[in-house]
DNA sequence: TAGGATTTATACCGGCAAGTATAATCGCGG
DNA sequence: CCGCGATTATACTTGCCGGTATAAATCCTA
């Protein structure tokens, strides 16, 4: 059994290693799973069906159904956290690094883990681990943020309120999980430049010969 | 027993119109929970408890959990396609009714609805229920693609992709339903100024005088 | 090739919550 | 004040699914 797709049919080399791909594979596999159904119209029998397994065989890897979740959460937010580590260590304006953070973001958001990020509940998370997701979310959103004021103070981003500017930057891109799906026309930086494109320089016309926003 | 608030301690007048009372007060109270609790965390005796009110009775009122979550949907989204209605028949230029939109969809998405409407999966409809709803949605978005459109062509917009414009304009509304409490400092119509702002004029500073966006 | 660790499957438990008989009660018209 | 429809409660059934006890197979090591 156990047919191609999924480490388990590979016969293996060294334990450890195997062990830490099956466990991703697991992870993965839920996240695409979530993404599917929704957390929690998907089973843990639909889970161990697509890889080809049993139950108790996810057990092996992972703790419960809410770890499944929390890995998948984790390792999402992850990537746009890296995203913004990047921006902060690059030398550029305000606006120039949002700008970046925008396209790792979008990234991260069309990947097999946006769904999870975005539409997850925390409320089905224990306190503990829900407070640990907060704590990351929290975290980008107060990176976003001090990129808005930077800009500001730079002079590449005009006056407003960061808070706002943020939240509403965050929530058009998190909503991209919403409707983008892999088959979709539009590749993660395609829908970027567009993002980028209208965060720049908004809906008026602007007059004269301006600014738009293609990378460095 | 049955104590204030919820329409059941109110002894009758006519009957007809009492029962629609009583039956809006099970979908608000079931939109109440769902946003605190989320769909699934929530169950029918959560809903009964907080009306003073039995799990049978809720049946008297509405079918079964789907069509409560179906009837928070509709009346959400149905707010939404009413602000979009009356910018149809504004006289206006593209720009200023989708301004309008913008104002009506923030102001729908911070009511009890707004979780709903956003965060509550078709998953958990059933297929001909979850084609109403998509239908309903599609609709907000095509309208939401055509003031833009038109937008461009009165010149009151800037050349852009009209549909990733859409995206990003519903995506950043949207998303308010994930971080607004009602005891939030800001109301509805403070953050949709915010955000008209940054839609209108962009992060990119303007260089001379130029046209911020409050409402005619 | 024996033995211990690792990995996987079979078969089950228990709880929760949606939904449903069934029957009691309420309030009005006659 | 009688009775009939409208309304509500008590108490139950049912199925699903997360999680687990147990045992079997597999695989490396010596």
């Amino acid at each position: 059994m156990t047919r191609p797709s999924s480490p388990w049919n590979v016969p293996p080399a060294d334990r450890e290693r195997q062990r830490e791909l099956k466990r991703d594979a697991v992870i993965l596999a839920a996240a695409r799973a979530f993404r599917e159904r929704g957390y929690h119209n998907t089973s843990l029998d639909d889970i161990a069906a697509v890889l080809h397994v049993t139950k108790p065989t996810l057990y092996y890897y992972v703790s419960n159904k809410e770890q499944m979740l929390f890995e998948c959460f984790r390792e999402g937010l992850g990537r746009i956290a890296a995203a913004c580590g990047e921006a902060r260590d690059a030398n550029a304006s305000g606006r120039e690094r949002l700008i970046a953070v925008v396209r790792g973001y979008a990234e991260a958001i069309t990947s097999d883990f946006g769904w999870c990020m975005v539409r997850a509940e925390d409320q089905d998370l224990s306190p503990q681990m829900s407070a640990r997701i907060k704590a990351l979310k929290s975290e980008i959103d107060q990176d976003i943020r001090r990129l808005v004021r930077q800009g500001i103070s730079d002079g590449s981003i005009a006056a407003g309120d960061p808070k706002m500017v943020a939240f509403a930057i965050a929530g058009a891109l998190n909503w991209i999980a919403h409707w983008y799906r892999d088959d979709a026309s539009l590749s993660a930086s395609a829908i970027a430049d567009r993002f980028i494109e209208f965060f720049v320089n908004g809906l008026a016309p602007r007059v004269s010969g301006a600014t738009a926003g293609k990378s460095p």
